[in-house]
RNA sequence: GACCCCGUAGCUCAGUUGGAUAGAGCACUCGCCUUCUAAGCGAGUGGCCGCAGGUUCGAAUCCUGCCGGGGUCGCCA
């Protein structure tokens, strides 16, 4: 564990303890509003906190004078960081009541060694402490090959499950099958229709609620070879199940070979239909019956526009508004079988029998509205103890060279996650993916993200990786293999880089714990992407130093001592690259 | 009509969970290749953070009400 900021909160507390004790802070105060986070401003020193400021109210104090008595007690503590321990450090108060706190350059020497020890390990956090947390993402239909829109929630959840295990979470990547619905009916009737037409039939136009796409097609030459003739002139209902099954399980299929393309796996396949046939579903809802939260009732219709078809009926309906939804909600539809809210919650109090107390979900945004009432349904079943967060994924807008790529399903000139992936790579596909929060819509151009410049965020980061690269290659040339390891560079005399750039690049790296635990705790994997971009830029900067002043270059024939101080932190730096690529699932390339 | 998301530089977007003088990329202007990859870097121009109130030491951030864009709205999943 090195993030400097939690080291340094730690020896404040320590300070506030001892001014509690001393009588100049009232005991028992509440100090969940003190922050100490890196400081914005260079002028502000290198980081700073608002205890003063937040202290001040509760302790009848001026916030300017409490930080002073403040900045007294913290002076000549012994700060310990990164195997660092002593007093290099200031701290001073400043205008309303901040304080603000300067380190001597050993605190950041020891920083970076300890960046290199720690390796692949650096940013590791144990804010999860090992609790286990449930992710379901994708879960798209098996009706058919994924869409783009598909890729970036698959991307999404793939990168916030590797950044909770790396913040400490044990996380479970799970797959919902939405199987038992009346769309793969439908799935199985288009595919009987194909089988038919492969069988020679001659057949007119599909029906309109049928799945038109192509790949049925290698579906039903798969069917044939599997069971032959046997279905053809059978009854719906000798086939229809059999027939189901097996397109689901072609289209599941499918879809895995699509996610393994952008190296996405799950742990846990869930299905619908098993969910319904083994019970679970009837024990959910005898579960809410039993707490009162079933209903049969007749929902207002909506306000507004007022569908066509409207017209009032009893339903059996969940008591979500009891947990801050607008209205309550059906659980069974008029021929008997179950909404798919009612499947939905059986699926989520599996969970939470399996002991899941943070669950999160990935959704397209189209299904925002339906948020609360499965929020709704957690809290209900899960006494509070459970917790439901749903990240909503906005829509991918394919482009080529600016212009819009058209796309529709009935067209057919419908852009599958297979063709995009395989059109520019799964390292720039996911980057790309993540150059966004969740919650904005994305704009995709073939043209620029397969670009090799500086525009282009996945090159641009690659590239300063490369470049650590390219500097420990043409160091071997001059320098044995034992001095380059991580080991012996985390021993070289780190003391000699005194560069204000080089002091700044290394403030950087040691920000990289922080940015994992806020990223984990705010469930946004895309922070991780950004902060690699302005890794990569400080670093091409630092580079390009080097060019205008030979004597800020990594290498130096004439100072072997520095050039291995240097050579460690364009260590660090790969390093922290390669752990934020990981995070996010794409490769650091080690030459371009 | 209700609910959810979005609104930040001309464009595309970040903004460390309420901090100090709001940032980056593109575009535009001007600079930097005898030297580890110029596939890069620097400087400059550019802002009523949609509008109006409120909360407090302090608001792009939290609350309320509007305006604009998108999504959703009883047996689709």
């Amino acid at each position: 564990m090195t993030d400097i900021c939690g080291d340094f909160r730690r020896l404040l507390m320590a300070a506030l303890e001892d001014l509690a004790a001393r009588g100049v802070l009232p005991q028992r105060l509440d100090l969940s509003r003190v922050a100490v986070e890196p400081a914005r401003e260079p002028a502000h020193g290198e980081l700073s906190t608002n205890a003063a400021m937040v202290l001040a109210g509760p302790s009848r104090q001026d916030p300017m004078r409490l930080a002073e008595s403040l900045a007294r007690a913290l002076k000549d503590r012994e700060f310990e960081t990164g195997g660092y321990r002593g007093t290099g450090f200031r701290v001073e108060a400043a205008r309303p009541g901040f304080l603000n706190i300067r380190f001597g350059a050993e605190v950041w020497h020891a920083q970076l060694k300890a960046i290199l020890e720690a390796g692949a390990h650096f940013g590791d956090s144990d804010l999860g402490r090992g609790e286990k947390v449930n992710i379901e993402f994708v879960s798209a239909n098996p009706t058919g090959p994924m869409h783009v829109g598909h890729g970036r929630g698959a991307v999404v959840g793939d990168a916030l499950a590797a950044l909770l295990e790396k913040a400490g979470y044990r996380v479970t990547r799970e797959y919902y099958i939405n199987d038992a619905g009346a769309q793969v009916d439908a799935l199985a009737r288009s595919l009987y229709w194909r089988y038919r037409e492969a069988l020679g039939e001659s057949l007119g136009a599909m029906p309109e609620e049928a799945y038109p796409g192509e790949y049925l097609i290698d579906t039903a030459r798969a069917l044939i070879a599997c069971d032959g003739e046997k279905w053809f002139g059978r009854p719906q209902g000798e086939w229809l199940a059999p027939l189901r099954d097996f397109a689901v399980g072609e289209m599941m299929r499918l879809i895995r070979e699509d996610l393994a393309l952008i190296g996405v796996t799950h742990d846990l396949f869930t299905s619908e239909r098993e969910l319904v046939e083994t019970g679970a579903v009837a024990e959910t809802l005898a579960e809410l019956e039993k707490g009162g939260l079933i209903y049969r009732g007749v929902l207002e219709p909506p306000k507004g526009k007022l569908p066509e078809d409207w017209e009032p009926r009893a339903q059996t309906l969940f008591r979500a508004t009891r947990f801050g939804d607008e209205v309550d909600r059906p659980l069974k539809k008029s021929d008997g079988s179950w909404t798919y809210f009612a499947t939905d919650i059986a699926c989520h109090r599996k969970r939470m029998k399996d002991g899941f107390p943070l669950m999160i979900d990935v959704w397209g945004a189209d299904h925002g509205g339906y948020v609360k009432r499965m929020q709704a349904a957690v809290t209900a079943l899960g006494g509070g103890k459970a917790q439901l967060d749903v990240k909503l994924c906005q829509l991918v807008r394919l482009f080529d060279k600016g212009a819009p790529v058209k796309m529709s399903k009935r067209a057919g000139t419908f852009v599958t996650l297979r063709e995009v992936v395989e059109a520019v790579g799964k390292d720039v596909f996911r980057f790309i993916m993540l150059t966004r929060r969740n919650d904005q819509t994305l704009d995709f151009d073939f043209a620029k993200v397969t670009e090799q410049s500086k525009d282009n965020p996945v090159f641009y980061v690659q590239y300063a990786h490369a470049r650590a690269h390219s500097v420990m290659r043409h160091a071997a040339e001059a320098l044995p293999a034992s001095a380059l390891a991580d080991e012996a560079l985390a021993g070289a005399r780190i003391e000699r880089l005194e560069d204000p750039f080089e002091l700044a690049l290394i403030r950087r790296l040691a920000l990289w714990p922080r940015l994992v635990e806020s990223a984990a705790e705010a469930h946004e994997p895309h922070r991780i992407a950004f902060f690699l971009q302005q890794l990569a830029a400080e670093f091409h900067l630092l580079w390009t130093k080097g060019k205008e002043e030979a004597r800020l270059r990594f290498i130096l024939a004439s100072d072997p001592e520095l050039t291995l101080a240097r050579l460690a932190l364009v260590r660090a730096l790969a390093l922290v690259i390669a752990s934020g690529l990981a995070i996010i699932g794409v490769a650091p390339c080690e030459e371009m």
